[in-house]
Parts: C-alpha cells; sequence; structure tokens
DNA sequence: ATGCATGAGCG
DNA sequence: GCTCATGCATA
C-alpha cells in the first residue's frame, strides 16, 4: 500500500449503485436533470449559443453579486495546497488499517458480509436478553424485531441491484424502485441517533467501531459518513447499504453497554494534513448560475467557467461532481 | 455539519 | 470523465 490513505473504502456492490430513486424531483434542479439533453452530445462549445448561456449565467450572478455587496476580502482561488506527495512510506505500514478489504469482489464481500452479520445478530441476539436496555423502547421482543429487520433488510440491500427500467416524467415516476421506504429509513436514521447518543457515543467512535465488529468487507467509516448517514444527506442506495451495519453495531453496542463491557477501540491519532480549497461566495455564487442553466458543462465549458472565475479546472469540474451528487441526496429527492 | 477531494468502477 | 461512496479539513 502506497496510498498514505490508508481508509479503504467500503464500496457496495456495483449493482446496487444504479436503482436511483428516480421518483420525484421536487426541486427545480431535479426536474431539470430529468429534461437535460443528452450529454456531451456537442462538441460546439462556443458555439454562440453556449457563449450566451454563460453570458447569462455570469449577468446573473453579478446581479446577485450586486445584491448582496461585497463580502470578501480575498482572492478567488484561496487554495492553500501544502503538501501535494508525501511519500510517507516509511516502514510499510504506517497507517492502521482495519483490514485490506479494499478491492476484495464485492460479490463475494456481500455474500460473506450476509453469514457473518448473521452470525453476529445471532450472538448479540443471546445476549440482548440480559440486562436493563438504556433505552426503554429497546425491549427484549423489539430487539428481535429489530434483528430480524436487520436480516431482511441485508438480504435487500444485497439482493437488489435491479435495473430501473421507468419513463420519468416530471415528477412523475412510479418505479419499481427499491422497496425499502424512505420512512422506514428515515425512522432507523433517528432511532440510530437517538440510541447512540443515549450510549453516550460519537459519530467519530461509531464510525472506528464498526472495524471491530469485524464484518467483512466492512472496515471503519468516518464522522463524516456517520453524520450524513443520521441526517439522511447521503443517496437512498447508501443509506439502504449503511443500514444493516449500522444496526449491527448498534446492536452490539447496547448488549456491551448492558455488560458494562464497552471496548473503545479507536485506532491512534494519524498524520493528517490536508488542504482544503475554499471557493469564495461570488464564484460560488457564479457557478451555482451555471450550474442552473447546465449542469453538466463540458470539459470545454469547465475550462471557459474556471478561467472566468479564476479557478482551476479541476476545482471547478469537481464542484460540478459534488453539486449534481448533492441534488441526488436522498434529503431532498426522496418521495417521503 | 458540510465543503472540496479522492479513488474505484464503468463505460 | 462521470457516478458513487467516502473521507479529510474546517466552519
Amino acid at each position: 500500500m502506497m496510498a498514505m490513505n490508508g481508509k479503504q473504502h467500503f464500496s457496495m456492490h456495483p449493482v446496487l449503485q444504479e436503482p436511483k430513486y428516480s421518483s420525484l424531483h421536487p426541486s427545480p434542479e431535479g426536474m431539470r436533470r430529468v429534461c437535460l439533453p443528452a450529454p456531451q452530445l456537442q462538441g460546439n462549445i462556443f458555439g454562440g449559443f453556449d457563449e450566451s448561456l454563460l453570458a447569462r449565467a455570469e449577468a446573473l450572478a453579478a446581479a446577485d453579486i450586486a445584491s448582496h455587496g461585497k463580502s470578501h476580502p480575498f482572492k478567488t482561488d484561496v487554495t492553500y495546497h501544502t503538501m501535494s506527495s508525501v511519500p510517507c512510506t516509511s516502514t510499510s505500514s504506517t497507517v492502521p488499517i482495519s483490514h485490506p478489504s479494499n478491492l476484495a469482489s464485492h460479490h463475494h464481500l456481500s455474500q460473506t458480509l450476509e453469514g457473518d452479520l448473521l452470525d453476529h445478530l445471532s450472538s448479540s441476539l443471546s445476549v440482548s436478553g440480559m440486562g436493563a436496555p438504556p433505552d426503554p423502547s429497546v425491549m427484549t421482543t423489539q430487539a428481535h424485531q429489530h434483528h430480524l429487520q436487520t436480516m431482511g433488510h441485508l438480504h435487500q440491500a444485497m439482493a437488489m441491484g435491479h435495473p430501473h427500467s421507468l419513463t420519468v416524467h416530471n415528477g412523475m415516476a412510479c418505479v419499481g424502485d427499491v422497496e425499502s421506504d424512505p420512512r422506514e429509513l428515515e425512522a432507523f436514521a433517528e432511532r440510530f441517533k437517538q440510541r447512540r447518543i443515549k450510549l453516550g457515543v460519537t459519530q467519530a467512535d461509531v464510525g472506528s467501531a464498526l472495524a471491530n465488529l469485524k464484518i467483512p468487507g466492512v472496515g471503519s467509516l468516518s464522522q463524516s459518513t456517520i453524520c450524513r448517514f443520521e441526517s439522511l444527506t447521503l443517496s437512498h442506495n447508501n443509506m439502504i447499504a449503511l443500514k444493516p451495519v449500522l444496526q449491527a453495531w448498534l446492536e452490539e453496542a447496547e448488549a456491551a453497554y448492558r455488560e458494562k463491557n464497552s471496548k473503545p477501540d479507536l485506532f491512534s491519532g494519524a498524520e493528517r494534513k490536508r488542504k482544503r480549497t475554499s471557493i469564495a461566495a461570488p464564484e460560488k455564487r457564479s457557478l451555482e448560475a451555471y450550474f442552473a442553466i447546465q449542469p453538466r458543462p463540458s470539459s470545454e465549458k469547465i475550462a471557459a467557467i474556471a478561467e472566468k472565475l479564476d479557478l482551476k479546472k479541476n476545482v471547478v469540474r469537481v464542484w460540478f461532481c459534488n453539486q449534481r451528487q448533492k441534488q441526488k441526496r436522498m434529503k431532498y429527492s426522496a418521495v417521503h
């Protein structure tokens, strides 16, 4: 491993990623997305039309800026890149990696995951019956129920991979979407957070503790991800994929809590230093204006935008990617 | 809690 | 070069 970034990704099976909840698009952005013309079907980038679009977006942004007045004293491209390549390959394993499952076959991974998780579930189930749960709502019976639920979702999460053959009309989409309704996920996320707090565990703790579950293919997760799960700011599929794992952790954590046998297994700190680019407000507004007009600008347009805003092309490209990803997040796309 | 970034996987 | 899942850094 040479990539210092030793965190292994808990990627889901590829097919898991496609069933988009192309349900309703309450936001105009969503609609726009559906109406998007075929991506990259023109190389005539600056054929006048695009030019006007850019101009329009700029005008919009400018107007916006004007109405907001000045606000930033700094330069636009506030990128304080410190280091770009840290050949930190001192010995070999500088980073505490939970386990090398990085590129395990997703398929195989899923299968083993199932087996082990179920195992875990049964074991934690046996303990669940003893002691007084910290939360009155966590009855033995309910715990049971939860386990069953977990297993169900696990299967569900792993089984799905169906294509979504639909014909979305703006706003209307009656797809045979994943049968995991947003309501349930929302409820779980809420419950999860509540119980997690009751256990006195932080999001970061949960993240690292996941590795201790020793579920094949499941390593640690960051505080960010746990936070996003709780706040439903992950894609629907991501939510569905993570739910079983977090539920498994919750069960174990509560069981351990009852036996006064908590195990705060957090890996020691690591050397971190990576600077984040900061796009100034005015530029951000411009980007938003461009995005409203064309969420998927061609490489050329991106370059043009980057130049006009005096930002690095890659920064602009990533911004658009993130923006697109953002609008797909559950919170705003789910039917509810 | 969230902005910008990385990397795998897929055309 | 995009989508997705996910992470580091930071407000």
